[in-house]
DNA sequence: CCCTTTGCAC
């Protein structure tokens, strides 16, 4: 149905009556601020009496405000009557109703204007709806434009192929995305980066790596999404790989790719790289880039060098929440509590608002170093004073703070009070605390939870055999052991990396197969010469398999943190601080050790374990062995 | 003249 333009008559002059200074201040007012059809009547009607050209209207507010109601007819003769192209002030409606807070009266006003036949949809047309259905994740509609755009023989455009592409799979239709990808007559990098970023949303790295593998040229898009692909699966190594080789074929990274970089040596702990990053970054102008100067804090507290986190930290013109929180986390993993504290009083001063996980970096500062008062009252006073609601995350910091400094009662009915269900990690705090604190009692009633929460978890069996190993109830040892094989739980291997030269090397417990391995045990021969005569004892408690006491030694002396320690020592020169990472918690015999052979050697050893770092120098160890 | 699609932190 067409519509029937000439009902308004618009006489040509119009005498300028009762014009007072008042009135004419309002009608500007509302000639650009009108939100209803109502009050666009009324500045037409003073357009046409001050005989204002109608092309001084905001025609595109004029649709935006009448589209959806009954003055859609009217919008539309006023456009008819101001001369201006249809599609143009149309497509305008549809671009702003697509970036407004309701995309869908984008769609509404598309069908709209179809029912009425107003105009032959363009390109542009197609494009704003298609956003709208995109960002609304809207399958259905989405389907109908494609449709259209198809039948309007817009199949080869380009851009509007990519953004059809792009809806499929961000609606998790990969399979039509999939369909339509490979049908497609013509594909640009854009096309191919879409695939591979929708595969990676998914999970689906392999067939991400097949089509970057296979695209036939690669923008700096294609290489960060791949990078970050990598970081976010858990796969820093072939991100750092990925990222030199886009070095070596001459593509330059930008913000983007410096961040996922950064990450993926923050996960590595690989300090070399990370500060050739942050030259090149640097070199490349992105100091004052909010996002990298964050990523280099948590590159930098990763790697265990506090004093370059916090380097960057005081040279931020700007700070986000997220600055703060990655120096306060950075502070709290590092053992520094007083610090910790002092930075969130001064963030709090300047007026940043503190969030959820600003507040588990603090309240782990306060348990890390058993500041159980003030780990108290930081936890009341995260509600009562800004607003936070505790998560589960933050109850667990507290069974933690009460469990690690020996209140495991207290901590057993803070568990019984908490207004959620406890899960795996609030019952491992408590067990942890039992385990230093030697309370059977208590870790067996956490294991009887910790087993049916999550009977697969293999830490939970050792810790707790750990702990009637302790006691030296044997029997209850073997018992554990024996539960473990009987419900096929496998003890996660624990494995150390160092990285020297901006090559990672993995060691994993009793591993002989390294080139070096004969090497490494000739000079760890001699270390624990030198340590037993400062009075070292091997603890062979924490090995808990079967067998004899010289052979647990023997077990013992090939953990995998001992074997990248002494790697890291042969292979360094000396002097330099030994930087090392480790999946589980650094055990006790290697901790003891670490701390002698610190004083030996004169060398700082930072070790980064699951939960925090470890500074050994001068035969101390940063956590004054509270962990 | 509306000029459209893809990537990033605690």
């Amino acid at each position: 149905m067409a519509l029937y333009f000439s009902s308004l008559h618009f006489p040509s002059t119009v005498a300028n009556h009762h014009h007072s200074p008042t009135s004419h201040t309002l009608k500007t007012h509302l000639l650009h601020n009108f939100s209803s059809p109502f009050e666009l009547k009324q500045v037409h009607t003073h357009l046409v009496k001050t005989n204002t050209p109608l092309s001084n209207l905001p025609l595109t507010r004029v649709g935006f405000v009448s589209a959806l109601t009954s003055s859609f007819t009217y919008a539309h003769q006023i456009f008819a009557h101001a001369g201006v192209s249809q599609v143009f002030v149309w497509n305008s409606c549809l671009k702003m109703f697509a970036e407004s807070e309701n995309p869908g009266d984008a769609v509404l006003l598309f069908y709209k204007l179809r029912q009425f036949n107003v105009f032959l949809p363009d390109s542009f047309t197609c494009s704003f709806v298609l956003k709208a259905c995109t960002t609304m994740l809207d399958l259905f509609n989405g389907r109908i434009v494609h449709g259209y755009v198809e039948k309007l023989g817009l199949k080869s455009n380009l851009f509007l192929q990519n953004m059809v592409v792009n809806l499929y799979a961000l609606c998790g239709e990969m399979g039509d995305a999939r369909l339509l990808f490979e049908k497609m007559s013509q594909r640009d990098v854009v096309t191919w980066n879409i695939m591979i970023t929708q595969l990676i949303k998914r999970g689906d790295m392999v067939e991400a790596c097949e089509l970057f593998t296979r695209m036939p040229e690669r923008s700096v898009r294609s290489w960060t999404v791949m990078i970050s692909g990598y970081v976010q699966c858990g796969k820093p190594k072939e991100a750092v790989e990925l990222f030199v080789e886009m070095e070596g074929v001459g593509v330059r990274a930008n913000e983007v790719t410096v961040v996922a970089v950064l990450a993926a040596c923050a996960d590595l702990g690989a300090l070399d790289l990370g500060r050739r990053v942050h030259e090149y970054s640097n070199r490349s102008g992105f100091r004052r880039n909010i996002r990298v100067s964050n990523t280099l804090i948590d590159m930098y507290v990763k790697c265990g060098c506090l004093e370059d986190a916090r380097r960057v930290f005081d040279e931020m013109e700007e700070r986000t929440i997220f600055s703060w929180s990655a120096m306060i986390q950075g502070l709290a993993i590092h053992g520094q509590a007083e610090e910790t504290l002092r930075i969130f009083y001064k963030m709090i001063e300047t007026g940043m608002k503190p969030n959820g996980v600003t507040f588990i970096g603090i309240l782990h500062a306060c348990s890390h170093m058993g500041l159980i008062e003030d780990g108290r009252k930081l936890f009341s006073s995260m509600t009562r004073d800004y607003g936070i609601i505790p998560q589960i995350e933050h109850y667990g910091c507290i069974v933690d703070l009460l469990s690690r400094g020996g209140l495991l009662q207290e901590a057993y009915e803070f568990i019984m009070n908490m207004p959620m269900k406890p899960n795996g990690i609030i019952w491992g705090a408590l067990l942890g605390g039992c385990r230093v604190h030697k309370n059977v009692d208590l870790a067996e009633e956490a294991t009887r939870h910790l087993h049916q929460l999550d009977p697969l978890n293999d830490g939970y069996y050792v810790v707790l055999s750990n702990i009637y190993a302790q006691s030296e109830r044997w029997e209850d040892v073997a018992r554990v052991r024996r539960l473990m094989r009987n419900r096929g739980v496998k003890k996660t291997p624990g494995w150390s990396s160092i990285t020297v030269d901006e090559v990672v090397h993995e060691f994993v417990a009793g591993d002989e197969t390294h080139p070096q391995a004969q090497e490494i045990f000739r000079m760890w021969e001699k270390l624990l010469g030198k340590m037993k005569l400062k009075g070292y004892v091997p603890n062979t408690s924490v090995v808990l398999l079967d067998m004899e006491e010289k052979e647990k030694e023997r077990f013992l002396y090939r953990h995998s943190e001992k074997l990248a320690l002494v790697f890291g020592l042969m292979n360094t020169p000396p002097g330099t601080p030994i930087r090392i990472l480790k999946n589980l918690r650094v055990c006790e015999d290697c901790h003891t050790a670490f701390k002698l052979i610190s004083e030996i050697v004169n060398r700082e050893i930072v070790v980064r374990d699951r939960n925090r770092f470890h500074c050994f120098k001068d035969a101390s160890c940063s956590c004054r062995d509270y962990w």
